[in-house]
DNA sequence: ACTAACATGTAAAGCGTTACATGATTTA
DNA sequence: TAAATCATGTAACGCTTTACATGTTAGT
């Protein structure tokens, strides 16, 4: 028996995908996307349209979701396909998540890697930069309190709270950090400016 | 005249690379990895050694980086290449650090991930996961921390050494961020555990 | 009736990694 | 001289996005 079918390895994506559809609900891809956008963004990022899509269809070719088409005659406004996640589906996630390696985050931090040729702008340009990723910072912040707010004591969602609380101190903390960077700066050119060229 | 050859755009990494020919020396893929490694690592995800080749291989071709071959008969130990940036990559990489747009950085945080399907895992296994991810976080502040103070007060090195100074900080923040997330679980299991199942 | 926004997908192209190949240098 | 590590690169593959194609619904 060569084919051992399951246990199938699956990109980071289609575990969020799969993730997604364990809370049980039958979502379309367009569902996912914007569920994606309202929840998983704040920690991960969320996947483009045609990414969701294509997870979608090897989830059910791995087993893990069935779909079914619906349409008028469905009570539904138009054709459309929907996916719920199948018994396997939910073993295979739930053991991803018990036993996946803890592997770090994966940062991309374009703020910071303009700031770290500093050499290469004038001062205003940098705080132009930092204050413009402060901007953003306050603004997921926000959001990230409003969702939490949204959800309230809700049983089922507590660990998604959860995850919204923790964003809601990140984006605070990122905001405050660059905080701390625009003085830092300030303390350098001060130094400087006056001495200097 | 259709080919107005320059302002070429580039992917994220390729500023990335440029920037660090940008501090003037000249560098071998090698050199450039492993430079990567120990700085922009911190705030932007280390490319691997293939993508370095080819980003250098790229930005020669764009006139941004120039190369030579260097053998033992120059000294070397041994047949490599070694780029170096030209006036027109420095311009082009200065251009870029002051006008690009401020993008939000990219977070893929697989430790969140796992514990916003808090469902699907038993209190123990999610203060695993915290718990590993606090580890690495205090790694990583320790990490910046030395660079930081191994850097001293070089005044070439001003601005690398502000991002690590960020660095220290961000991680310092992720580690408590990771604490405090194990105290709402705490919390919440508690509230749960003597009534629940 | 027209437009904008919603919704569902496919196709093509590019980014980035892993695996592989090769050879030099150092250490045992 | 054998093994481990350093160093440089290529090839194949897979993830992900952008651009495109198509049709629907809601507002004006």
């Amino acid at each position: 028996m060569p084919d051992e079918t399951n246990k199938r390895a699956l990109p980071a994506t289609g575990w969020a995908v799969l993730g997604l559809l364990s809370f049980g609900q039958e979502l379309s891809g367009y569902d996912v996307k914007k569920w994606a956008d309202r929840s998983l963004r704040f920690f991960y990022w969320s996947p483009s349209f045609s990414q969701v899509y294509s997870e979608l269809r090897r989830l059910e070719e791995a087993g893990y979701a069935s779909s079914r088409r619906i349409g008028q005659e469905d009570g539904g406004a138009r054709d459309k396909r929907v996916y719920r996640i199948t018994e396997t589906g939910m073993a295979a996630v739930r053991e991803w998540a018990q036993q996946a390696p803890v592997d770090p985050p994966v940062l991309k931090h374009g703020p910071m890697l303009r700031l770290w040729l500093g050499h290469l702008l004038e001062p205003a340009q940098m705080r132009d930069v930092l204050g413009r990723h402060r901007e953003f910072a306050e603004e997921m912040r926000r959001r990230a309190e409003a969702d939490a707010a949204a959800a309230g004591g809700e049983e089922a969602w507590a660990f998604p709270t959860l995850t919204l609380k923790w964003a809601e101190r990140y984006y605070a903390g990122e905001r405050d950090l660059a905080a701390a960077m625009l003085d830092d700066i300030e303390a350098l050119t001060a130094e400087r400016g006056p001495a200097g060229a």
